[in-house]
RNA sequence: GGGGGUGUAGCUCAGUGGUAGAGCACCUGCCUUUUAAGCAGGGUGUCGAUGGUUCGAUCCCAUCCACCCUCACCA
């Protein structure tokens, strides 16, 4: 039957309870219990045919001559109600007997165990809460289509209960975090999203303009130097959780609008950070799992034992057997060219290291590893590596062949900073559309002198997947980006114009 | 951006060059401890959009749109 069709016979409904004095939307309900915790009590209640009152959606009903079964369904979980014409009497029985899958209702009544042996509320009266207009998707296959469920995540919601869970878990991930965080002395902090240069990373900004001021402002990209500016005040330890805006494509693993934690801590090097990240890992997977080992895909995660720290060029030589630590630019691309890694684009010694890593030993990173000390000419933000000035202090941990933080031992030879951002905006000027712009406040922040500090990054988005089993952000971002739906598609707005406006007519 | 796939009823899906089907949902009736309840009956659709071929297109062709997978690019 056409959608149209089916919630004008719901509307009808609507006006027909009217007309015997029903609210269809009334404003409260007075819940004596959660269904889980009436379930978890089950027993005493119903020895003692407590009254309790429940509320929730219908989810399943079925017609058996003077009565009713039904499952319905709240935030904590579901329960099947009885009700009986002998009980309720004529009018309630009627009224039941017009409900729609979706409706929401309220019960008052007692707990029994069916022949059947189902744990199940007898009603002695219910009220409508709710009148849904719109079917519910069907009640056994659910709702599978992905842009359906991207699109109408309440639906989705309502009838797939793991995708309820999954978005659970990100929570008490986040707050997993949160609590640690707070735990280890950090600050939580809050900066600007509305930027008037943004910074922090190499990304295209979303563009916006504060008419007050008449001037284009941006959608952050990174936290990064509104933080450095937070330590250079004088907080040691700080953190935010990070609303980001990246203005490019979109797939499995990107979203343009994303989550990060950066995190920065004066005083330590990316081997404090390092160590304090694992820690942070192994104690939240713990926290939300009770255990250290954790599917994903094919691959079980173990992240008890101490994580893998070697170098790029360790898992490099590791991989392959080649040592490009002591070769010049020309070697290097020999020796790289010799295991087919060539290209145009590899104008360094770093960014061959680079590409002879991704292609050899990035897809090998399942269990927690931590990839140390970048070549310096792919890493523009971290300080130069102590002991070897071709490298920087840097670590990027891998997980599941994901990337799940970028950590540096923080820039903060002013000078230094200057000249690059003057090599970025000599590339920006050159049509680089994600060099990062002067920020000339950020220069003059850091000759006030920042300590020593470490600072580190990483995707909640891409956390939340490896923690919960999932393989696009898109099933952990509750409301992805869609594109525009196309022609053809009739809103439901529309639909319900209509039966509004055939309704005065008649 | 390249390649592959999908798009038919509210949902899950069949199907055909001659104007379309099933299950669920919905409507009517029977059934007072059922459970994907059952039984009997009923209605139905811009077949993603726009063009083309054809006597005739949901089907064949072209273009476009959305979604999925994949490669590339980017982080």
């Amino acid at each position: 039957m056409p959608l149209a069709e089916l919630m004008k016979i719901r509307r009808d409904k609507v006006r027909e309870f009217s007309d015997k004095n029903v609210l269809s939307y009334p404003y409260r309900y007075e819940r004596t219990h959660l269904i889980d915790r009436a379930l978890a009590d089950f027993d005493r209640l119903a020895e003692k045919e407590t009254a309790i009152r429940l509320a929730g959606r219908i989810m399943l009903k079925r017609k058996m001559g003077k009565s009713f079964f039904a499952h319905m369904r709240d935030s904590s979980g579901q329960i099947q109600i009885y009700l009986k014409f002998d009980v309720v009497g004529q009018d309630q029985f009627d009224l039941f007997n017009t409900l729609d899958l979706g409706d929401i209702i309220g019960c008052e009544g007692s707990l029994f165990v069916t022949k059947t042996g189902e744990r199940t509320l007898r009603v002695s009266s219910f009220e409508l809460l709710t009148k849904a207009l719109h079917p519910l998707p069907d009640k056994h296959s659910g709702l599978t289509d992905k842009e359906q469920r991207y699109r109408r995540r309440y639906a989705d919601l309502i009838v797939n209960p793991e995708v309820r869970e999954t978005f659970i878990q990100r929570s008490q991930i986040i707050k997993a975090i949160r609590d640690f965080l707070d735990s280890e002395g950090f600050l939580e902090v809050e900066t600007p999203i509305l930027q008037p240069i943004y910074g922090g990373g190499n990304a295209r900004p979303f563009q916006t303009h504060y008419m007050r001021l008449d001037r284009d402002m941006y959608l952050r990209i990174a936290d990064e130097l509104y933080l450095k500016r937070l330590i250079i005040g004088g907080y040691d330890k700080v953190w935010e959780y990070c609303k980001d805006f990246r203005n490019e494509g979109m797939d499995r693993l990107h979203n343009p609008e994303f989550s990060m934690i950066e995190m920065y801590w004066a005083y330590a090097d990316y081997r404090d950070m390092a160590a304090l990240f694992e820690k942070m890992l192994r104690e939240v997977v713990h926290k939300i799992h009770g255990t250290y080992k954790i599917p994903y895909g094919d691959h079980e995660i173990d992240f008890e034992p101490p994580f893998k720290w070697i170098t790029m060029l360790g898992s490099i030589k590791e991989q392959t057997g080649i040592d490009f630590s002591e070769m010049s630019y020309e070697d290097a691309r020999k020796a790289a060219a010799d295991i087919d890694v060539e290209g145009e684009e590899l104008i360094n010694w770093g960014k061959v290291v680079e590409a002879v890593w991704e292609v050899r030993v990035e897809p090998t990173l399942i269990q927690p590893t931590f990839i140390a000390d970048f070549p310096v000419e792919i890493s523009p933000l971290a300080k130069k590596h102590r002991d070897n000035p071709r490298l920087t202090e840097r670590f990027e941990l891998f997980v599941a062949g994901l990337e799940t933080g970028n950590a540096f031992s923080e820039l903060n030879d002013p000078v230094d900073q200057l000249q690059r951002f003057m090599q970025q905006g000599k590339a920006l000027a050159e049509g680089d559309k994600e060099a990062q712009p002067l920020d000339d406040d950020f220069v003059t922040a850091l000759t006030y002198g920042m300590p020593p500090t470490a600072g580190l990054g990483f995707g909640i988005d891409r956390l939340v997947m490896i923690l919960t089993n999932q393989h696009s952000i898109r099933d952990v971002i509750f409301f992805p980006q869609m594109k525009e739906l196309g022609d053809g598609s009739v809103p439901v707005s529309q639909i319900l114009s209509k039966i509004v406006d055939d309704e005065e007519k008649s």
